[in-house]
DNA sequence: TAGATTGTTAATCGATTAACAATC
DNA sequence: TAGATTGTTAATCGATTAACAATC
Protein backbone atom coordinates (compact mmCIF):
# COMPACT_ATOMS: atom_id res chain seq x y z
CA UNK A 1 0.00 0.00 0.00
CA UNK A 2 1.98 3.24 -1.06
CA UNK A 3 -0.05 6.05 -0.39
CA UNK A 4 -2.43 6.99 3.05
CA UNK A 5 -5.69 5.15 3.17
CA UNK A 6 -7.94 8.14 4.11
CA UNK A 7 -9.77 7.68 7.32
CA UNK A 8 -12.94 8.26 5.76
CA UNK A 9 -12.56 4.81 3.63
CA UNK A 10 -11.31 2.90 6.86
CA UNK A 11 -14.49 3.92 8.30
CA UNK A 12 -16.91 2.53 5.42
CA UNK A 13 -15.22 -0.89 5.69
CA UNK A 14 -16.84 -2.23 9.07
CA UNK A 15 -19.96 -0.90 7.33
CA UNK A 16 -19.44 -3.13 4.18
CA UNK A 17 -18.62 -5.85 6.11
CA UNK A 18 -21.53 -5.94 8.35
CA UNK A 19 -23.59 -6.04 5.28
CA UNK A 20 -21.60 -8.73 3.44
CA UNK A 21 -22.28 -10.66 7.23
CA UNK A 22 -25.44 -10.34 6.74
CA UNK A 23 -26.19 -11.06 3.01
CA UNK A 24 -24.24 -14.15 3.71
CA UNK A 25 -26.59 -14.41 7.01
CA UNK A 26 -28.99 -14.68 4.01
CA UNK A 27 -27.72 -17.21 1.58
CA UNK A 28 -25.86 -15.33 -0.39
CA UNK A 29 -22.86 -15.88 -1.92
CA UNK A 30 -22.32 -13.33 -4.49
CA UNK A 31 -22.63 -9.75 -4.54
CA UNK A 32 -21.64 -6.35 -6.60
CA UNK A 33 -21.18 -2.83 -6.10
CA UNK A 34 -24.35 -2.31 -6.83
CA UNK A 35 -26.42 -4.53 -4.51
CA UNK A 36 -24.33 -3.37 -1.81
CA UNK A 37 -24.35 0.23 -2.70
CA UNK A 38 -28.80 -0.06 -3.02
CA UNK A 39 -28.67 -1.35 0.70
CA UNK A 40 -26.29 0.87 2.22
CA UNK A 41 -27.87 3.95 0.07
CA UNK A 42 -24.13 4.49 -1.06
CA UNK A 43 -22.66 4.99 -4.63
CA UNK A 44 -21.77 1.67 -6.46
CA UNK A 45 -18.74 3.71 -7.81
CA UNK A 46 -17.54 4.94 -3.98
CA UNK A 47 -17.93 0.91 -3.11
CA UNK A 48 -15.89 0.23 -6.21
CA UNK A 49 -13.19 3.11 -4.90
CA UNK A 50 -12.72 2.28 -1.38
CA UNK A 51 -11.94 -1.27 -1.85
CA UNK A 52 -9.68 -0.66 -4.82
CA UNK A 53 -7.27 0.89 -1.94
CA UNK A 54 -7.10 -2.88 -0.75
CA UNK A 55 -6.78 -4.75 -3.98
CA UNK A 56 -8.95 -6.34 -6.52
CA UNK A 57 -11.18 -8.33 -4.45
CA UNK A 58 -13.75 -8.36 -7.37
CA UNK A 59 -14.79 -9.92 -11.33
CA UNK A 60 -15.66 -8.13 -14.15
CA UNK A 61 -18.97 -9.26 -15.19
CA UNK A 62 -19.61 -11.39 -11.98
CA UNK A 63 -18.58 -9.43 -8.38
CA UNK A 64 -17.85 -10.03 -5.23
CA UNK A 65 -17.43 -13.69 -3.71
CA UNK A 66 -19.02 -12.46 -0.20
CA UNK A 67 -16.51 -15.09 1.58
CA UNK A 68 -13.44 -14.40 -0.35
CA UNK A 69 -14.30 -10.19 0.54
CA UNK A 70 -15.56 -10.59 4.10
CA UNK A 71 -11.81 -12.38 4.76
CA UNK A 72 -10.08 -9.64 2.85
CA UNK A 73 -11.81 -6.71 4.84
CA UNK A 74 -11.31 -8.78 8.39
CA UNK A 75 -7.52 -8.84 7.37
CA UNK A 76 -7.26 -5.27 6.40
CA UNK A 77 -9.29 -3.82 9.69
CA UNK A 78 -7.43 -6.76 11.52
CA UNK A 79 -10.36 -7.72 13.00
CA UNK A 80 -10.01 -11.55 11.97
CA UNK A 81 -8.28 -12.06 15.33
CA UNK A 82 -9.23 -11.73 18.59
CA UNK A 83 -9.10 -8.55 20.68
CA UNK A 84 -8.66 -7.69 24.85
CA UNK A 85 -10.55 -4.80 25.83
CA UNK A 86 -10.33 -3.25 29.24
CA UNK A 87 -13.38 -1.36 30.43
CA UNK A 88 -13.29 1.11 33.20
CA UNK A 89 -16.51 2.32 34.78
CA UNK A 90 -18.58 -0.28 37.02
CA UNK A 91 -21.85 1.62 37.23
CA UNK A 92 -25.22 1.27 35.33
CA UNK A 93 -23.76 1.75 32.24
CA UNK A 94 -20.32 0.34 32.41
CA UNK A 95 -22.37 -2.94 34.05
CA UNK A 96 -24.55 -2.91 31.22
CA UNK A 97 -21.69 -3.05 28.48
CA UNK A 98 -19.81 -5.78 30.39
CA UNK A 99 -23.43 -7.35 30.13
CA UNK A 100 -23.70 -6.89 26.34
CA UNK A 101 -22.94 -10.17 24.29
CA UNK A 102 -22.51 -8.21 20.89
CA UNK A 103 -18.87 -7.45 22.05
CA UNK A 104 -17.54 -11.21 22.13
CA UNK A 105 -20.00 -12.42 19.23
CA UNK A 106 -17.82 -9.85 17.14
CA UNK A 107 -14.21 -10.59 18.22
CA UNK A 108 -14.14 -8.29 21.05
CA UNK A 109 -13.44 -9.38 24.47
CA UNK A 110 -13.73 -7.68 27.79
CA UNK A 111 -11.64 -9.04 30.22
CA UNK A 112 -10.70 -6.94 32.67
CA UNK A 113 -13.26 -4.36 34.84
CA UNK A 114 -12.19 -1.21 37.01
CA UNK A 115 -13.06 1.09 39.31
CA UNK A 116 -12.26 3.72 42.04
CA UNK A 117 -15.51 3.48 44.50
CA UNK A 118 -14.65 1.03 47.21
CA UNK A 119 -18.02 -0.61 47.23
CA UNK A 120 -17.80 -1.66 44.33
CA UNK A 121 -14.08 -3.25 44.47
CA UNK A 122 -13.87 -7.23 44.00
CA UNK A 123 -17.38 -7.38 43.52
CA UNK A 124 -18.68 -9.87 40.65
CA UNK A 125 -19.28 -8.38 37.20
CA UNK A 126 -19.81 -11.14 34.36
CA UNK A 127 -17.32 -13.55 34.64
CA UNK A 128 -14.69 -10.89 36.10
CA UNK A 129 -13.91 -9.00 39.69
CA UNK A 130 -13.90 -4.84 39.55
CA UNK A 131 -10.46 -4.13 40.34
CA UNK A 132 -9.22 -1.10 41.72
CA UNK A 133 -8.40 1.62 39.40
CA UNK A 134 -4.73 1.87 41.17
CA UNK A 135 -4.33 -2.09 39.74
CA UNK A 136 -5.19 -0.62 36.17
CA UNK A 137 -1.60 0.01 34.93
CA UNK A 138 -0.19 -2.82 35.86
CA UNK A 139 -2.62 -5.58 34.67
CA UNK A 140 -3.26 -3.52 31.25
CA UNK A 141 0.44 -3.43 30.85
CA UNK A 142 1.14 -7.10 32.24
CA UNK A 143 -1.81 -8.28 29.57
CA UNK A 144 -0.71 -6.17 26.64
CA UNK A 145 -4.15 -4.53 26.11
CA UNK A 146 -4.11 -2.09 23.36
CA UNK A 147 -7.78 -1.31 23.36
CA UNK A 148 -10.58 0.27 26.41
CA UNK A 149 -13.64 1.39 26.64
CA UNK A 150 -14.33 4.53 29.10
CA UNK A 151 -17.71 4.67 30.84
CA UNK A 152 -17.18 7.12 34.04
CA UNK A 153 -18.93 10.19 34.54
CA UNK A 154 -17.59 13.09 32.00
CA UNK A 155 -15.85 14.49 34.57
CA UNK A 156 -13.36 11.67 35.28
CA UNK A 157 -13.29 10.86 31.75
CA UNK A 158 -9.88 12.76 30.53
CA UNK A 159 -8.00 11.40 33.47
CA UNK A 160 -9.02 8.13 32.79
CA UNK A 161 -7.82 8.65 29.47
CA UNK A 162 -4.59 9.81 30.72
CA UNK A 163 -3.84 6.95 33.23
CA UNK A 164 -5.15 4.48 30.14
CA UNK A 165 -2.72 5.56 27.50
CA UNK A 166 0.23 5.93 30.06
CA UNK A 167 -0.26 2.13 30.27
CA UNK A 168 -0.07 1.61 26.63
CA UNK A 169 -3.65 1.82 25.17
CA UNK A 170 -3.71 2.64 21.73
CA UNK A 171 -7.57 2.88 21.16
CA UNK A 172 -10.55 3.91 23.25
CA UNK A 173 -13.91 3.99 22.39
CA UNK A 174 -15.03 6.80 24.89
CA UNK A 175 -18.91 6.36 26.50
CA UNK A 176 -18.60 9.56 28.37
CA UNK A 177 -20.21 12.41 26.94
CA UNK A 178 -16.68 14.59 26.51
CA UNK A 179 -13.92 15.13 23.87
CA UNK A 180 -11.04 13.69 25.16
CA UNK A 181 -7.49 15.24 24.43
CA UNK A 182 -5.38 12.32 23.22
CA UNK A 183 -1.91 12.11 21.51
CA UNK A 184 -1.97 11.58 18.07
CA UNK A 185 -1.18 7.91 18.44
CA UNK A 186 -3.89 7.06 20.23
CA UNK A 187 -7.21 6.38 18.68
CA UNK A 188 -10.60 7.76 19.93
CA UNK A 189 -14.60 6.78 19.25
CA UNK A 190 -17.36 8.44 20.86
CA UNK A 191 -20.53 7.13 21.93
CA UNK A 192 -22.73 9.11 23.14
CA UNK A 193 -26.50 8.19 22.01
CA UNK A 194 -28.40 11.63 23.07
CA UNK A 195 -25.87 13.48 20.40
CA UNK A 196 -27.85 11.10 17.86
CA UNK A 197 -30.83 12.02 18.83
CA UNK A 198 -30.13 15.74 18.48
CA UNK A 199 -28.61 15.18 15.15
CA UNK A 200 -32.41 14.05 14.07
CA UNK A 201 -34.67 16.70 15.69
CA UNK A 202 -33.33 19.51 14.06
CA UNK A 203 -35.14 18.21 10.52
CA UNK A 204 -38.23 17.54 12.73
CA UNK A 205 -41.14 19.26 11.87
CA UNK A 206 -42.64 21.79 14.77
CA UNK B 1 -32.65 30.41 6.45
CA UNK B 2 -32.48 31.21 2.76
CA UNK B 3 -30.05 27.80 1.79
CA UNK B 4 -30.16 24.55 2.89
CA UNK B 5 -27.79 23.63 5.63
CA UNK B 6 -25.50 21.05 4.78
CA UNK B 7 -26.05 17.68 7.26
CA UNK B 8 -22.75 17.88 8.64
CA UNK B 9 -22.78 20.85 10.13
CA UNK B 10 -25.99 20.08 11.58
CA UNK B 11 -24.42 17.13 12.92
CA UNK B 12 -21.44 18.96 14.09
CA UNK B 13 -23.47 21.32 16.59
CA UNK B 14 -24.64 19.20 19.20
CA UNK B 15 -20.90 18.61 19.72
CA UNK B 16 -20.63 22.37 20.21
CA UNK B 17 -23.53 22.27 22.44
CA UNK B 18 -21.96 19.40 24.62
CA UNK B 19 -18.82 21.31 25.09
CA UNK B 20 -20.44 24.95 25.85
CA UNK B 21 -22.25 22.66 28.82
CA UNK B 22 -19.05 21.23 29.77
CA UNK B 23 -17.84 25.14 29.71
CA UNK B 24 -20.54 26.60 31.79
CA UNK B 25 -20.08 23.83 34.02
CA UNK B 26 -16.32 24.81 34.87
CA UNK B 27 -17.93 27.95 35.19
CA UNK B 28 -16.48 30.10 32.00
CA UNK B 29 -19.23 32.33 30.72
CA UNK B 30 -17.40 33.57 27.60
CA UNK B 31 -15.50 31.65 24.91
CA UNK B 32 -13.75 31.89 21.53
CA UNK B 33 -13.96 29.85 17.97
CA UNK B 34 -10.44 29.06 19.28
CA UNK B 35 -11.22 27.80 22.31
CA UNK B 36 -13.78 25.62 21.29
CA UNK B 37 -11.77 24.38 18.55
CA UNK B 38 -8.86 23.40 20.59
CA UNK B 39 -10.78 21.46 23.20
CA UNK B 40 -12.42 19.73 20.00
CA UNK B 41 -9.93 19.23 17.45
CA UNK B 42 -11.68 21.70 15.08
CA UNK B 43 -10.37 24.57 13.22
CA UNK B 44 -11.77 27.95 14.02
CA UNK B 45 -12.55 29.12 10.79
CA UNK B 46 -15.13 25.81 10.50
CA UNK B 47 -16.86 26.75 14.00
CA UNK B 48 -17.12 30.14 12.88
CA UNK B 49 -18.36 28.86 9.17
CA UNK B 50 -20.87 26.62 11.03
CA UNK B 51 -22.19 28.91 13.40
CA UNK B 52 -22.71 31.71 10.61
CA UNK B 53 -25.24 30.00 8.60
CA UNK B 54 -27.63 30.60 11.72
CA UNK B 55 -26.73 33.95 12.61
CA UNK B 56 -24.10 35.95 14.10
CA UNK B 57 -23.84 34.47 17.46
CA UNK B 58 -20.20 36.28 18.65
CA UNK B 59 -18.92 39.69 19.06
CA UNK B 60 -15.62 40.64 17.67
CA UNK B 61 -12.92 41.16 19.89
CA UNK B 62 -14.68 39.21 22.63
CA UNK B 63 -15.97 36.29 20.77
CA UNK B 64 -19.61 33.89 22.39
CA UNK B 65 -21.16 34.70 25.36
CA UNK B 66 -21.50 30.71 26.11
CA UNK B 67 -25.27 31.07 28.01
CA UNK B 68 -26.61 32.72 24.87
CA UNK B 69 -25.03 30.69 22.13
CA UNK B 70 -26.27 27.70 24.03
CA UNK B 71 -29.72 29.01 23.79
CA UNK B 72 -29.51 29.25 20.36
CA UNK B 73 -28.14 26.60 19.16
CA UNK B 74 -30.84 24.46 21.55
CA UNK B 75 -33.14 26.03 19.71
CA UNK B 76 -31.93 25.70 16.12
CA UNK B 77 -31.36 21.96 17.07
CA UNK B 78 -35.17 21.87 18.34
CA UNK B 79 -33.51 20.53 21.62
CA UNK B 80 -34.87 23.29 23.78
CA UNK B 81 -37.61 21.35 24.73
CA UNK B 82 -38.82 17.93 26.21
CA UNK B 83 -38.91 15.09 23.70
CA UNK B 84 -41.21 11.80 23.79
CA UNK B 85 -39.52 8.55 22.66
CA UNK B 86 -41.11 5.18 21.79
CA UNK B 87 -38.39 2.29 22.91
CA UNK B 88 -38.93 -1.02 20.95
CA UNK B 89 -37.52 -3.88 22.30
CA UNK B 90 -36.95 -5.22 26.14
CA UNK B 91 -33.92 -7.49 26.07
CA UNK B 92 -30.94 -6.95 27.61
CA UNK B 93 -30.19 -4.25 25.66
CA UNK B 94 -33.61 -2.35 25.82
CA UNK B 95 -33.65 -3.03 29.39
CA UNK B 96 -30.21 -0.58 29.92
CA UNK B 97 -31.21 1.90 27.31
CA UNK B 98 -34.32 2.22 29.48
CA UNK B 99 -32.46 2.58 33.04
CA UNK B 100 -29.93 4.66 31.00
CA UNK B 101 -30.19 8.06 33.02
CA UNK B 102 -28.52 10.22 30.23
CA UNK B 103 -31.65 10.66 27.99
CA UNK B 104 -34.44 11.66 30.40
CA UNK B 105 -31.65 14.31 31.82
CA UNK B 106 -30.93 15.64 28.34
CA UNK B 107 -34.18 16.26 27.30
CA UNK B 108 -35.21 12.51 25.54
CA UNK B 109 -37.96 10.60 27.86
CA UNK B 110 -38.85 7.06 26.97
CA UNK B 111 -42.63 7.03 27.51
CA UNK B 112 -43.32 3.79 25.83
CA UNK B 113 -41.83 0.20 25.21
CA UNK B 114 -42.66 -2.55 23.52
CA UNK B 115 -42.02 -5.96 22.72
CA UNK B 116 -43.04 -8.84 21.27
CA UNK B 117 -42.36 -11.74 23.55
CA UNK B 118 -45.28 -12.71 25.17
CA UNK B 119 -43.64 -13.50 28.29
CA UNK B 120 -42.26 -9.93 28.72
CA UNK B 121 -45.68 -8.10 28.50
CA UNK B 122 -47.03 -6.36 31.11
CA UNK B 123 -43.57 -6.64 32.88
CA UNK B 124 -42.60 -3.47 34.45
CA UNK B 125 -39.08 -1.82 32.85
CA UNK B 126 -38.35 1.29 35.26
CA UNK B 127 -41.87 3.12 35.64
CA UNK B 128 -43.47 1.77 32.57
CA UNK B 129 -45.00 -1.46 31.78
CA UNK B 130 -43.90 -3.40 28.27
CA UNK B 131 -46.78 -3.03 25.84
CA UNK B 132 -47.28 -5.50 22.96
CA UNK B 133 -45.71 -4.27 19.80
CA UNK B 134 -49.47 -4.95 18.11
CA UNK B 135 -50.49 -2.07 20.56
CA UNK B 136 -47.91 0.40 18.89
CA UNK B 137 -49.12 2.04 16.31
CA UNK B 138 -52.62 3.62 18.54
CA UNK B 139 -50.16 4.20 21.15
CA UNK B 140 -47.51 6.08 19.16
CA UNK B 141 -50.33 7.53 17.10
CA UNK B 142 -52.09 8.85 19.98
CA UNK B 143 -49.33 10.35 21.95
CA UNK B 144 -48.06 12.09 18.42
CA UNK B 145 -44.45 10.36 19.20
CA UNK B 146 -42.04 11.34 16.57
CA UNK B 147 -39.27 9.72 17.66
CA UNK B 148 -37.87 6.04 18.06
CA UNK B 149 -35.38 3.51 19.50
CA UNK B 150 -34.99 0.25 17.77
CA UNK B 151 -33.00 -2.23 20.01
CA UNK B 152 -34.33 -5.56 18.63
CA UNK B 153 -32.56 -8.64 16.99
CA UNK B 154 -30.86 -7.11 13.98
CA UNK B 155 -33.34 -9.88 11.78
CA UNK B 156 -36.80 -7.91 12.94
CA UNK B 157 -35.05 -4.34 12.76
CA UNK B 158 -36.38 -3.61 9.48
CA UNK B 159 -39.91 -4.47 10.28
CA UNK B 160 -39.97 -2.98 13.76
CA UNK B 161 -38.85 0.30 11.41
CA UNK B 162 -41.64 -0.57 8.69
CA UNK B 163 -44.21 -0.69 12.05
CA UNK B 164 -42.41 2.71 13.60
CA UNK B 165 -42.90 4.58 10.22
CA UNK B 166 -46.44 3.79 9.26
CA UNK B 167 -47.30 5.07 13.05
CA UNK B 168 -45.88 8.79 12.51
CA UNK B 169 -41.95 7.70 13.74
CA UNK B 170 -40.01 10.63 11.98
CA UNK B 171 -36.62 9.51 13.59
CA UNK B 172 -34.95 6.60 14.56
CA UNK B 173 -31.97 5.64 16.34
CA UNK B 174 -31.29 2.30 15.27
CA UNK B 175 -29.07 -0.61 17.90
CA UNK B 176 -29.70 -2.89 15.77
CA UNK B 177 -26.26 -3.66 13.99
CA UNK B 178 -28.13 -3.64 10.34
CA UNK B 179 -28.79 -0.71 7.80
CA UNK B 180 -32.29 0.30 7.29
CA UNK B 181 -34.55 1.08 4.15
CA UNK B 182 -36.33 3.78 5.06
CA UNK B 183 -38.18 7.16 3.01
CA UNK B 184 -36.22 9.92 2.57
CA UNK B 185 -38.87 11.82 5.07
CA UNK B 186 -37.67 9.47 7.82
CA UNK B 187 -34.17 10.07 9.70
CA UNK B 188 -32.05 7.15 11.40
CA UNK B 189 -28.97 7.21 13.11
CA UNK B 190 -26.97 4.01 13.65
CA UNK B 191 -25.35 2.77 17.21
CA UNK B 192 -23.28 -0.64 16.70
CA UNK B 193 -20.41 0.03 18.88
CA UNK B 194 -18.48 -2.97 17.95
CA UNK B 195 -18.53 -1.24 14.82
CA UNK B 196 -16.37 1.69 16.95
CA UNK B 197 -13.70 -0.64 17.58
CA UNK B 198 -13.76 -1.91 14.27
CA UNK B 199 -12.74 1.36 13.09
CA UNK B 200 -9.85 1.80 15.04
CA UNK B 201 -8.16 -2.02 15.17
CA UNK B 202 -6.62 -1.16 11.47
CA UNK B 203 -4.86 0.94 13.21
CA UNK B 204 -3.40 -0.64 15.55
CA UNK B 205 0.40 -2.21 14.96
CA UNK B 206 0.59 -5.79 15.33
C1' DT C 1 -20.89 -13.70 -28.39
C1' DA C 2 -23.71 -10.39 -25.52
C1' DG C 3 -24.36 -8.74 -21.04
C1' DA C 4 -22.66 -7.45 -16.80
C1' DT C 5 -19.59 -5.54 -13.63
C1' DT C 6 -15.10 -4.33 -12.17
C1' DG C 7 -11.12 -1.05 -11.37
C1' DT C 8 -9.56 3.39 -12.56
C1' DT C 9 -9.21 7.97 -14.56
C1' DA C 10 -10.95 12.44 -15.11
C1' DA C 11 -14.58 15.71 -13.94
C1' DT C 12 -17.46 17.45 -10.53
C1' DC C 13 -18.88 18.67 -6.38
C1' DG C 14 -18.65 20.20 -1.75
C1' DA C 15 -16.25 20.99 2.43
C1' DT C 16 -12.35 23.01 4.86
C1' DT C 17 -9.02 26.48 5.47
C1' DA C 18 -6.68 30.84 4.96
C1' DA C 19 -6.98 35.47 5.05
C1' DC C 20 -8.72 39.84 6.18
C1' DA C 21 -11.86 43.80 6.62
C1' DA C 22 -14.99 45.06 10.11
C1' DT C 23 -15.55 46.16 14.70
C1' DC C 24 -15.90 45.38 19.62
C1' DT D 1 -6.01 53.54 20.81
C1' DA D 2 -4.14 48.68 20.36
C1' DG D 3 -5.39 43.98 20.58
C1' DA D 4 -8.50 40.47 19.79
C1' DT D 5 -11.88 37.99 17.47
C1' DT D 6 -15.77 37.72 14.55
C1' DG D 7 -18.22 36.82 10.02
C1' DT D 8 -17.34 36.17 5.28
C1' DT D 9 -15.06 35.74 0.84
C1' DA D 10 -11.91 33.46 -2.03
C1' DA D 11 -8.59 29.74 -2.48
C1' DT D 12 -7.50 25.18 -1.50
C1' DC D 13 -8.13 20.76 -0.65
C1' DG D 14 -10.20 16.33 -0.78
C1' DA D 15 -14.02 13.35 -1.54
C1' DT D 16 -17.66 11.71 -4.58
C1' DT D 17 -19.43 10.66 -8.96
C1' DA D 18 -19.55 9.77 -13.85
C1' DA D 19 -17.83 7.37 -17.44
C1' DC D 20 -15.58 3.80 -19.79
C1' DA D 21 -12.03 0.49 -21.26
C1' DA D 22 -10.97 -4.00 -19.73
C1' DT D 23 -12.57 -8.42 -19.11
C1' DC D 24 -15.11 -12.16 -16.97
Amino acid sequence: MPTEIPDIVISRLPVYLRALERLTQEGQEVTSSHELGRRLGISSAQIRKDLSHFGGFGKQGTGYKIAFLKDQLRQVLKVEREWHVALVGAGDLGSAIARYRGFSDRGFHITCVFDSSPEKIGRKLGTFQIQPITELDAFVKSQNIKIAMIAVPAEHAQQVAEILIKAGVKAILNYAPINLTVPDSVHVQYIDPVLHLQRMTYYLSD
